[in-house]
This record gives C-alpha cells, sequence and structure tokens, in this order.
DNA sequence: AATAAAACCGACCAAGTGGTCGGTTGAAAA
DNA sequence: TTTTCAACCGACCACTTGGTCGGTTTTATT
C-alpha cells in the first residue's frame, strides 16, 4: 500500500513534468533524457515504470490531459441554464488561465492533435475522443437550451459547436506568438457578437 | 543562363517535395535522408544547393508558401466591393481545395507556426509576418466596407479579422482527422451567420 | 539482522541524425 | 579535343535517439 504510493508518486512527477516539457518543446522534438535530467532521474527509472515513450505518453493523456479538459471545459458548462452565458463564461475563465501561462488543456489538444495527426495513430485516437466528448457536451447544452428558449429554433447545433471550438484552438495558437491579451479580449468579443445572432428572441 | 535554369529546377523539384514531405511528418521529424530518397538525390546535392536544413526550410517559406498564401487567400478578397461576400468565397474556394487534400496553405501556415513556435525564432518570425499580413489585409477590407456601408460602424474590424482567421485555422485543425467534408459545410455556415450580425442595415 | 522485492542507476547498443568532403560526371566553352 | 566547373555522389563523422540489462540501493517484512 505504502509502495504503491511512493510508485505513483514518481510516476505522477514524471508525467507533470513530461506533459510539460513535451507541450514546450514537442513530443517528437523531446527526448526521454531531456525529462529524466529536469527530474534527476535516471534511464532505469523510466524504464521501470513505462513500457515504451509513447506508452509514457498514453498514460499522461489518461491521468492529466483527459481530466483536466473535464474540468475546465466540460464540467463548467453542463447542465447550466442558459447555454450562452455558460460557454462565454467558460471560455472566459480559459483564456484566463491561458494568458497567465498556466498550461491551458484545450490548446493542449490541439497542439498535439496536430502534431501527432499521420504519425500515432493510437494516440491520435485518445485525443479525437477527448475532443468528440468536449463537442458532444456543448451540442447537448446548446439542444437543451432550445428547449428552453435560449437558442433559436433554427440554429445547428453541431455546426455551432464545431465552430465554437475551432476558434477557440485557433485563438490558442495564434496566441502562442505572443500578444494573448489582445487576442484574448478580442476573441471573447466576437463570440459574444456570434453567440447573441443566435439567440432566441425574447418575447416581452 | 541554362545553368542557371537548371539549377532552379533542382532546388524547386527539392523544395517541393520537402514541403509535401514536411507537411506531412512535420519538419523535426522529417530527415533530410527522407526527403532526398523520395527525390533520388543525394546529401552531396542537397548541401550543394542548401546552406542547412533550416536555410533550406527558410527557402520553401519564401518561394512557396508566401505565394500561396497570397495566391489563395490575400489577393482574392483584395480591393473587392462587398467584404463579406468577398471572404465567403475565398473562405469556400479554400476550403474546397482542402477537402481535395491538396495543400492548403492557410492551414500549412498554422501548422508550421505550432511546430517552430519557441524552436526556432526565425522561422516563426518568417510564418508570423505572413499571418500578419494576411490579417491586416481583412482588416483593411473590413474598414473599406465599413465607408462602403456593407460594415456596421460598430464592428471592430481587427477583433473580426482575428475571429475569423483563428476559426480558419481551427476547423483546418480538426479536418485532418476526417469528416471534413461536414466540418467544411458546418464551418462555412456558421462563418455566413456571423458575418450576417456584422452587416449594415440596409435602408430600403 | 536477514531477506526479498521494489525502485532506481547508468553504461551500453543499434539505428538514426545533420552535416562534411574528396571524388566523379557530363555538358558547355576554349 | 581538351579544359573547366557546376551539379551531383556517397562514404564518413560526431552526436543523439529510444530502449536494454546487469547490477546497486531503499524499503517494508519477518
Amino acid at each position: 500500500m505504502d509502495k504503491n504510493l511512493k510508485r505513483m508518486a514518481t510516476m505522477h512527477r514524471m508525467q507533470v513534468t513530461g506533459l510539460e516539457i513535451f507541450y514546450k518543446k514537442g513530443y517528437y522534438n523531446t527526448s526521454v533524457d531531456d525529462i529524466l535530467k529536469e527530474l534527476s532521474l535516471s534511464k532505469g527509472a523510466f524504464y521501470y515504470h513505462f513500457q515504451s515513450k509513447d506508452d509514457f505518453f498514453v498514460s499522461i493523456i489518461q491521468n492529466l490531459i483527459v481530466r483536466k479538459v473535464y474540468s475546465l471545459l466540460i464540467e463548467p458548462i453542463e447542465g447550466k441554464e442558459d447555454p450562452f452565458r455558460a460557454i462565454e463564461a467558460c471560455f472566459e475563465n480559459a483564456m484566463s488561465t491561458a494568458e497567465h501561462n498556466e498550461l491551458d488543456y484545450g490548446f493542449v489538444l490541439s497542439n498535439f492533435m496536430t502534431e501527432f495527426n499521420g504519425r500515432n495513430e493510437l494516440i491520435s485516437k485518445y485525443l479525437r475522443d477527448i475532443y468528440k466528448v468536449w463537442e458532444v457536451n456543448i451540442v447537448t447544452l446548446l439542444q437543451k437550451g432550445k428547449t428552453d428558449g435560449y437558442v433559436a429554433r433554427h440554429v445547428d447545433s453541431e455546426g455551432v459547436a464545431t465552430f465554437l471550438i475551432s476558434s477557440y484552438m485557433g485563438v490558442r495558437m495564434l496566441m502562442v506568438e505572443g500578444n494573448s491579451k489582445m487576442l484574448s479580449y478580442q476573441f471573447l468579443q466576437q463570440v459574444k457578437q456570434y453567440l447573441k445572432s443566435l439567440e432566441q428572441p425574447q418575447l416581452a
């Protein structure tokens, strides 16, 4: 039991540092030794806990990325009354963490999806699945919003979800090049403008 | 003269094949040998024409990417009367080429911006500059659209440009995972919806 | 204190990597 | 025909990579 704790602690340390460096330098451009140097650990320790570099990354997806995407992008809008306010608030929060140079897992997702696309089918699938859950979650929210009278009937929920996620991932990509405060502000403003055009006109 | 022609031809062949493979497998994950094998050329030929792998990529940017972005995304909307129709048509065209698995240089741009970010400052700058020209071009179009009565006064042109480019790059990222026909359709529909909300109401 | 298993070490390996360099080739210039 | 040189060849180099493995240290159990 106690042993298991140590095992978990070391693995977790490796995963956290691994994700950090993979994210900063890219998966294929980061060597296992890069990570081990940062941790003052040896190859032996690494291959004792993980079967391979790929296996290591899969464990990072399952233990860190999945959970963070859930807690930052999925749960905050789940079951909310007003879909548009919920999405706005969620995006505002996400952009704020992104601005402060913390790991923003929505973007982590798109970043790795790009890097692994066509290069590692298994990992691509894991990442794609997370994205799909996110998308389904938004669609569900919008559909409920229709019956509740927030969202106009003619709205294509799938299309809106696609567009929102696309623009979010896109603006996060631009933000890495700097000027993130301005980009973040512009993005949130335009999202509001866009969402407004989808509202069900309130009958006074 | 004839010699110069041969030189150019070989370099061009290398650049075209290089871009194709860099795009497919990623820059850092592609070796110079990978490209040379495809071309049935030798290391000697490569380093006779280019100083380094990085130098080679810079030449690809200048000779292929810049020009394509101009001809596909910048010139088609330059000086057009109705900004929204121009943007819609331009995006439609770009998405169509993207769907047919041709190289879509708007996405090529974002793809490489992601890969080189924080890893090669010089190349990042070249790519960022292209993106900036694209952005300025859209802003100019929108501003002119205001004076011409197409675009509502309250619209933040910079914000709209950011949002359009973001969403474009984002949806292109999602498209690499498949289902591109649907995504493309959804994206274009939502762009129309969004742009509509920016129109200057016509006085009948 | 003795034991056994878990955790970790680090030298080593084969397979690549970007880049070098002395040499060959073939076509245009003399 | 001879000369010249741009264009190209491919063996080679130093270095890095993911991964292996025999051995050592830590730790909990008896």
